[in-house]
DNA sequence: AGCACGCCGACT
DNA sequence: GTCGGCGTGCTC
C-alpha cells in the first residue's frame, strides 16, 4: 500500500506553514518514519527543501496528480524528534508565534540544517548575445563553467536575475540547486572473517608451508578468537597492516564501517562515590520532593537554596529515584557555569550514563550525543538550554539549575526562554520539575507561595563555611569629602591590604546591557518616570530624558530637580576607565580586564579567568560576566563599583536584578577558610534592594518586592507583552504603531494599557528603526490572541513597510 | 519566502 | 509591439 508522509517544509512564512503531503518512493517504505529529515521538492521550480516528517496516512486529500516524491531521507539512523519533541515544537510555535518549522530547527540538533546553494551552468554559447549575456557567459567560460549565483550577483549588479532568466531561456545556461550538509559520522573500521572456521584452518595449515607467511596466520588465529575486530585492537595486539590488505584483497576478511560515538569527556579516572547521608534539612526537602512525584497532578518544583546549602544532592538522589524508574535526566545550566566539577561530580554518582553538551565541543560531538541518547546509551545529560532537546524516550526529570540566570533566554528565532520550555515539557512529558536557586525570579517565588509550584528550601549551610562580611558604601558622602575617584576610602584601603596579603581582588562593574541613565552624583537622585517609576533613557541626539515604557519624554535638567546640583550627569563609566584608574592608584599590581572588548575571541573569556585562577594577576576587572558561577578560592574581596547600576534599566525587574547580582558577587568572596569581604559602592545606600542584599535576606526582599509590583500593577499581577515594529522610516513606524495600538484599545478591558510606540533604546539597528509598543493586560490568553490577529490586520495594511515581531514577557 | 502570472505604463 | 514595474495567489 501507497504511505503518504505529512510534511514541515523549511519555508519561514506563514501562508507555508501547514502540511504538505509527499509520496514515499517504494524503495523507503520501511525505512521511513514519524520524526525523521528529508528532502522534498517544493514549488513550480522544485527546488529542494528540507523537510520534517509529523505524520504517515495511507490517503491523502490532496489531487493524487499534485502530490510529489520524498527525494532523500536525511536521518538514516534514528529521527531527529521523538513524538514528545514534536508536541514541544508545536508549543514553541504556539507560545513564541513562529513558524513550525522554526519551531523544529530550535528543536533540532544543532549544525544539521542543510545548506542550499545555487549555480549558474554554462550549456552552450549561442550566437546572438547583447553585451551584458556575452560578459556573463564569458565570466563563465573563465570560472570553469559554473558559478555561485550569489558571485555572480556581487559582479553583474541587480540585473543579474533577468540576464540570467534570458540565456535559460536560450538553453544557454543552466540554473542549478546543490544542497549540502554533513552527518559529522566519524566511523570506525571492523573486520570479519569470511569463512567458517574449518576453511580457516585448512588455510592456515596450507600457510605454514610457505614461508614468510607468520604474520598472516598470526591474524587468521587472532581472528578465529576474535569474531569481529576493530581497527584500534589490530594496531594494540601489533598485527601486520600489509597482511591485513592482503587478507582483505582474497576476501577471506570483509570490512564494515560502523558508526562510532564520540564522547563529551574522558571519564575514565573519575573514581565512583555513592549518595551522602542528608542533613537533617535535606531529608526533610528529599521527602517533600518525593511525596509531591506521587501526586496525581505533580507541580513543579521550586528549590530555593542558599549558596553551599547541598542542592545538588538533592538533584542527585531524586534523579537516583528516577534512572532506577527506567526513565532519564535532563539537567539545565546556565553556560558559564557548567566546570568539569560539576559534570565529573555527576559521573562519580551515576558512571558513564552521563553525559553533556557545550559550545566548546565540536559539532559532530554535539550530535553524537543526541545519538548516544536516542541510542539509549546514555540516561543524564547537563548543558545549557539545548540540552533539552536530546531525544530521550522517557523524560522522568528536568532540572533547572540557577534559574534565575536570565541566560535561558535565547535570542534566536524564536525566541524562547529555557525555563518556559522547560516548564512545558515537564507538562508534555508527565517528568518532574525542579527548579534550583538560592535568588528565584519573583514571579516564580510568588507562584510557589500561592500553591502553584510546590516550595521546597534550604537555609543552612552544610559545611559551616561563612557567609562574607558585605560592607556598603556610599558615594554621596565620598564626593562630599572631596573623594572624586570611583574607588571610595573604604574599598581603596581594602584593596591595599589584600594586595598587601597578596590574596585576590575582583572588581565587578555591572554595566553591560544598560541604558545610559542621568543620575545626580550629589544626592543620589535619578530621573525617573512619574507614571512608570522607571529611569528615563538619556537620548543624545534631542538632548531629552526618554521613558521606554510610556514613551514620554522630558529635556534634559541643568540641575538637579531635588538639591540643585550641577553634577547632574547621564552614567557611562566603562570598565577601561576602571582599568586606567586602578593602574595609576595601584602601580604595583597586575590587573586584567574582562569584559566584551578583550573577550570578544573564542575562548578568551576561558583564558582570562584560567590566567586569574593561577594568581598570574592581583586584580580583575570585568562586567558581570565575571560574577558568574566561578570558584577561585584566592579572592577575599570583591567590589561592586556601582551597585546601583542594574537599579536603573528600564524594566519593571530592575530592583530584582540588582539584588541578584549583589547577592551573586558576594558569593565569590572567600570559601571555607578565609573569610571574604564585599564593598559595595552605591549612590543609594537606603534603597531595599541594596539594603536587603546585603544581609541576603531574600525573603524580606520578596516581601517588599511583590507589595511594589502590586501596587505598581507589574507581574505577576500583570501580563506584558511587547511589540515591535521595524521599518525603513520612522514616519510609518509611528503611524503603523499608532494604528496597532487604535485597533487594541478598541476591545480592551479600562485596566489594561498600552504604553508607547516609543522608539527603541539601541535605535536603528541594520539601517532600520525600530518601535516599541508594549500591551498590559490581566487576561494573558486574550492578549495572546487579540495582539497576533492586531498584527495580521497591520501587516496588511502596510506590507512590506514594516516588519512586526511579538515578544511575549516570560512567564515563569 | 520565492516564484509565476497578469495587468499596466514607458521605451526601442 | 515588448520590457519591466509590482499586486495577487500558490506551493503537496
Amino acid at each position: 500500500m501507497q504511505k503518504i508522509a505529512n510534511i514541515i517544509v523549511d519555508m519561514h512564512h506563514a501562508s507555508a506553514d501547514r502540511i504538505f503531503d509527499y509520496l514515499v518512493p517504494e524503495k523507503w517504505l520501511d525505512q521511513v518514519c514519524i520524526g525523521q529529515r528529508v528532502l522534498v521538492p517544493f514549488g513550480q521550480k522544485n527546488k529542494k527543501l528540507e523537510g520534517y516528517i509529523l505524520g504517515i496516512t495511507n490517503q491523502s486529500e490532496i489531487d493524487p496528480e499534485k502530490i510529489k516524491q520524498i527525494s532523500e531521507i536525511l536521518d538514516d539512523l534514528q529521527p531527529a524528534f521523538t513524538p514528545e519533541l514534536i508536541q514541544l515544537a508545536k508549543w514553541l510555535k504556539d507560545h513564541y508565534f513562529c513558524t513550525m518549522s522554526q519551531a523544529l530547527q530550535a528543536v533540532m540538533p544543532p549544525g544539521i540544517r542543510t545548506k542550499s546553494s545555487w549555480f549558474a551552468v554554462l550549456e552552450s554559447v549561442p550566437e546572438q548575445l547583447d553585451d551584458r549575456e556575452s560578459d556573463l557567459i564569458l565570466f563563465l567560460q573563465e570560472h570553469g563553467g559554473s558559478a555561485p549565483l550569489q558571485e555572480l550577483e556581487d559582479t553583474f549588479g541587480n540585473k543579474t536575475e533577468a540576464i540570467l532568466r534570458r540565456l535559460e531561456s536560450k538553453i544557454a545556461v543552466r540554473i542549478v540547486q546543490k544542497v549540502a550538509y554533513h552527518k559529522y559520522i566519524r566511523q570506525k573500521r571492523y573486520f570479519t572473517l569470511n569463512l567458517s572456521t574449518q576453511d580457516v584452518m585448512e588455510r592456515l595449515q596450507a600457510l605454514e608451508k610457505k614461508k614468510g607467511t607468520e604474520q598472516q596466520r598470526k591474524m587468521l588465529t587472532f581472528f578465529l578468537q576474535n569474531k569481529t575486530v576493530s581497527m584500534e585492537e589490530i594496531k594494540k595486539n601489533q598485527l601486520s597492516l600489509s597482511s591485513l590488505k592482503t587478507l582483505l584483497k582474497n576476501d577471506i576478511l570483509v570490512e564494515e564501517k560502523k558508526q562510532d560515538f564520540r564522547f563529551a569527556a574522558d571519564t575514565s579516572s573519575i573514581a565512583p562515590t555513592s549518595a551522602f547521608v542528608p542533613t537533617a534539612e535535606q531529608a526533610n526537602a528529599l521527602r517533600a520532593i518525593r511525596e509531591e512525584r506521587k501526586q496525581q497532578q505533580e507541580r513543579p518544583i521550586l528549590l530555593r537554596g542558599i549558596t553551599s546549602s547541598g542542592k545538588t544532592e538533592i538533584y542527585l538522589q531524586i534523579i537516583q529515584d528516577v534512572l532506577d524508574e527506567g526513565k532519564q535526566a535532563i539537567i539545565l545550566v546556565p553556560e558559564i557555569s557548567l566546570t568539569p566539577q560539576i559534570f565529573e561530580r555527576f559521573v562519580s554518582r551515576f558512571g558513564n550514563q552521563v553525559t553533556m553538551t557545550h559550545s566548546r565541543l565540536s559539532m559532530g560531538e554535539r550530535l553524537d550525543q543526541w545519538k548516544r541518547a536516542a541510542a539509549g546509551e546514555i540516561s543524564v545529560i547537563i548543558g545549557p538550554r539545548s540540552a533539552m532537546f536530546v531525544p530521550f524516550q522517557n523524560v522522568g526529570i528536568i532540572i533547572v539549575d540557577e534559574v534565575q540566570e536570565t541566560s535561558y533566554y535565547s535570542d534566536l528565532t524564536p525566541k524562547y526562554d529555557a525555563r518556559e520550555v522547560a516548564l512545558a515539557y515537564a507538562k508534555i512529558t508527565g517528568a518532574t520539575i525542579i527548579l534550583g536557586s538560592a535568588t528565584p525570579p519573583i514571579t516564580m517565588y510568588h507562584k510557589a507561595r500561592q500553591g502553584e509550584y510546590l516550595l521546597v528550601e534550604l537555609t543552612e549551610r552544610t559545611k559551616g563555611s561563612h557567609l562574607p562580611e558585605v560592607i556598603l558604601t556610599d558615594m554621596r558622602r565620598e564626593l562630599a569629602n572631596g573623594n572624586h575617584s570611583v574607588f571610595s576610602t573604604g574599598l581603596e584601603a581594602a584593596i591595599r591590604e589584600n594586595l598587601e596579603k597578596k590574596q585576590q581582588i575582583m572588581l565587578l562593574l555591572n554595566r553591560r546591557g544598560f541604558s545610559t541613565f542621568v543620575s545626580c552624583r550629589k544626592c543620589g537622585h535619578v530621573m525617573t518616570c512619574p507614571q512608570c517609576d522607571l529611569s528615563y533613557t538619556y537620548h543624545a541626539k534631542e538632548n531629552a530624558l526618554v521613558c521606554h515604557y510610556c514613551g514620554r519624554s522630558v529635556p534634559l535638567p541643568k540641575v538637579c530637580p531635588t538639591c540643585g546640583s550641577k553634577y547632574i550627569k547621564y552614567f557611562g563609566t566603562g570598565t577601561q576607565k576602571i582599568e586606567a584608574e586602578a593602574r595609576r592608584m595601584f602601580p604595583q599590581a597586575t590587573i586584567l580586564r574582562m569584559d566584551l572588548d578583550t573577550t570578544s575571541t573564542k575562548g578568551s573569556h576561558e583564558k582570562i579567568l584560567q590566567a586569574f585562577k593561577k594568581g598570574q594577576a592581583d586584580i580583575l576587572i570585568g562586567t558581570q560576566m565575571i560574577a558568574k558561577g566561578h570558584d577561585i578560592p584566592n579572592v577575599t574581596l570583591v567590589g561592586i563599583l556601582a551597585a546601583d547600576l542594574a537599579l536603573y534599566q528600564n524594566t519593571y525587574t530592575a530592583a530584582e536584578n540588582t539584588f541578584q547580582i549583589i547577592t551573586q558577587a558576594a558569593g565569590r568572596a572567600g570559601r571555607e577558610q578565609t573569610p571574604g569581604r564585599v564593598y559595595i559602592q552605591t549612590y543609594q545606600p537606603d534603597h531595599y534592594a541594596i539594603r536587603l542584599a546585603q544581609t541576603q535576606d531574600y525573603a524580606a526582599f520578596y516581601e517588599k518586592e511583590i507589595s511594589l509590583r502590586k501596587v505598581l500593577d507589574y507581574p505577576p499581577f500583570s501580563y506584558f507583552f511587547s511589540v515591535v515594529l521595524t521599518g525603513d522610516t520612522e514616519e510609518t513606524l509611528k503611524l503603523a504603531g499608532n494604528d496597532f495600538a487604535q485597533l487594541v484599545q478598541q476591545k480592551m478591558e479600562p485596566s489594561d494599557s498600552i504604553l508607547g510606540p516609543s522608539p527603541v533604546a539601541t535605535g536603528k539597528f541594520r539601517g532600520q528603526f525600530r518601535y516599541r509598543l508594549l500591551l498590559r493586560s490581566h487576561q494573558e490568553e486574550w492578549l495572546r490572541k487579540i495582539i497576533p490577529e492586531t498584527a495580521e490586520k497591520i501587516k496588511s495594511i502596510y506590507k512590506n513597510e514594516i516588519r512586526i515581531s511579538l515578544l511575549p514577557d516570560i512567564q515563569l
